[in-house]
DNA sequence: CTGAAAGCGCTTACAG
DNA sequence: CTGAAAGCGCTTACAG
């Protein structure tokens, strides 16, 4: 059976087109008992809208858009089915595009599929970035600092957290520090590892090389890096400042296999506050970022703007520690 | 500035609609020096196709939908990863639907958006279900056994794998059973269920109600439906059959909090097997359902079926059990 | 309250 | 190799 039309409700129904729309749309200027008739016809024959149809002709979609290039990591879940809750609650839908290509990234966003984006950036170049800047789709991104009229930005003040942890555990007397450094391309990481030595330079103290290890965010790893570390004989520090939760995990599952104790031989620190922080042993001590926020921030601010109340601009986000076992 | 359409870009560059059209889409017939011309045309004006229109006219999108009502649990995301790399294999797009309407996701579905859909199946209900099998859209379920010639389902075996853990637990000489349930209306949570209890009554073994707890797939709803159980006084099971891994954690926070060891006191097993079972202590032992596979064959059934190479069917996916910590 | 008509931005036979 | 024209399925002023 071929594809239902409102060409073809109109016939079976004796209306026109206009009519089956207004009705189909419940615009108020449809008799009920025509309206009635016409759902029922629609009902009966299995009607569905084509959504492109639709869509190029109206100007609005009601629907948003989050587009990234990896699902992975427990940030990503958390921070979609937040958003999906908070256009629920504003009559949205919520659609992810999962992408590796900043072009059709581009096409996603600009191509009349959506109200507005918010964009992960990293699914996204510099070039697409500043493209997206001079046009009227709504837009924000999450991880870059870029702002426009119609181009917001919503960041974690991660230069902040890093020097957060870093304060925390010099006024506990800590002098020997290692990292466990994030992602290379990703905003966060790179800035809570600039926030972090910033605060140990001012205090004369180095992370020499072989103390700045590569976790990539990653437990597995993380787990590895810290492994061969170990293996080199250096001296242990006495904290570590892992890029985030996961990685930190990874740390302290090298060290435990080790035989060392944390926090009594070395202390770690995370960033996320992920629900595991709270079953790992021991419990982690971690700076909460408050991505919970950022979800519902972004729709927010996102559909202001589509409404026009609000323009572009760049907010922070600014993390607090919180303490639990593995520091002391 | 208003939006660039293909009228402006061949007004610039003194051709018609087509042959911009054609030149954009790497059509043959067009001469390399206009084609060069135009895209560079093209990229300077920022032209970015409406999708609406493209797809309105055009029989495919090249874009695969998966369907969903909710992002949560460790099932999901990694689901979604392997389909987005398969996609990525074939030059498909994902595109994830987030909606708790069963209408707009019928309408989702079937509204020319996607080439092709597959569905986590509480995401639309049974009559939405029976709409999809008798159309030409080609659609895969994950939780629901339904067939028809562009619908197939792709599920796990989960009332054999009930019955594993039943016959591995009897076989050790278990006779005092609790389990743990998932969600209600789950597929996967009642089969798990049927094929467990099956196979004890089989055997002359009864579960009483007060042995039948709920969980719900997550991991703090199963602590503390175990914590209540413990707090009843009633006598400890030997093994407990949790619907998940997840809520298997769960059962072992409780009875650890409440002084019992596992597996010495009781046994606990799980089902997924998701990566912290390897983590967790004790390690769990589960059933490995295969649900890494699971989301690559749905691609690869799905991108058959919309080149019409093959119809629908109903395939089950069977779990082998791991053993690990939880269980002697 | 209903209908005829234009048009959204594209693709795709078809003619030249 | 290029262009004129039809049409995809809808919505939306506008006339009646």
């Amino acid at each position: 059976m071929a594809k239902v039309t409102i060409k073809d409700i109109a016939k079976e129904a004796g209306v026109s087109i206009s009519t089956v729309s207004n009705a189909l749309n419940d615009v108020s200027v449809v008799k009920e008992e025509t309206r009635k008739r016409i759902l029922e016809i629609a009902d009966k024959m299995h009607y569905i809208p084509d959504l492109n149809g639709r869509n190029l002709k109206a100007k609005s979609t009601k629907v948003i858009g989050l587009v990234t290039r990896s699902l992975k990591g427990p940030y990503f879940a958390t921070l979609a089915d937040l958003m999906f809750w908070e256009c629920v609650k504003y009559g949205y839908e919520l659609n992810i595009f999962v992408t590796n290509s900043s072009r059709s990234a581009l096409t996603t966003i600009l191509g009349n599929r959506v109200d507005g984006s918010v964009i992960l950036s990293s699914s996204i170049d510099d070039k697409g970035a500043k493209r997206i800047l001079d046009q009227e789709t709504p837009t924000i991104f999450l991880d870059r600092e870029l702002k426009g009229p119609k181009a917001a930005s919503i960041l974690f003040d991660s230069y902040a957290d890093g020097m957060l942890v870093a304060d925390t555990l010099l006024k506990r007397g800590v002098t020997r520090f290692a990292i466990m450094n994030g992602a290379f391309d990703n905003y966060d990481a790179l800035n809570r590892n600039k926030g972090f030595l910033e605060r140990l330079r001012l205090n004369n103290i180095r992370i020499e090389p072989e103390y700045e290890l590569y976790g990539a965010f990653d437990r597995s790893i993380a787990c590895e890096a810290m492994s061969s570390f170990l293996k080199e004989g250096l001296e242990i520090p006495e904290a570590i400042f892992a890029a985030n939760d996961l990685s930190a995990f990874g740390c302290i599952d090298a060290l435990t296999a080790n035989g060392y104790r944390v926090p009594e031989d070395v202390m770690v620190v995370g960033v996320d506050d992920v629900e595991m922080c709270q079953w790992y042993s021991p419990k982690l001590t971690t700076v909460k970022t408050g991505y919970e926020k950022q979800g519902i921030m972004a729709v927010k601010k996102l559909i202001k703007m589509i409404n026009g109340e609000e323009e572009g601009d760049i907010v922070k986000l600014h993390g607090h520690l919180i303490e639990r076992e593995s520091t002391r």
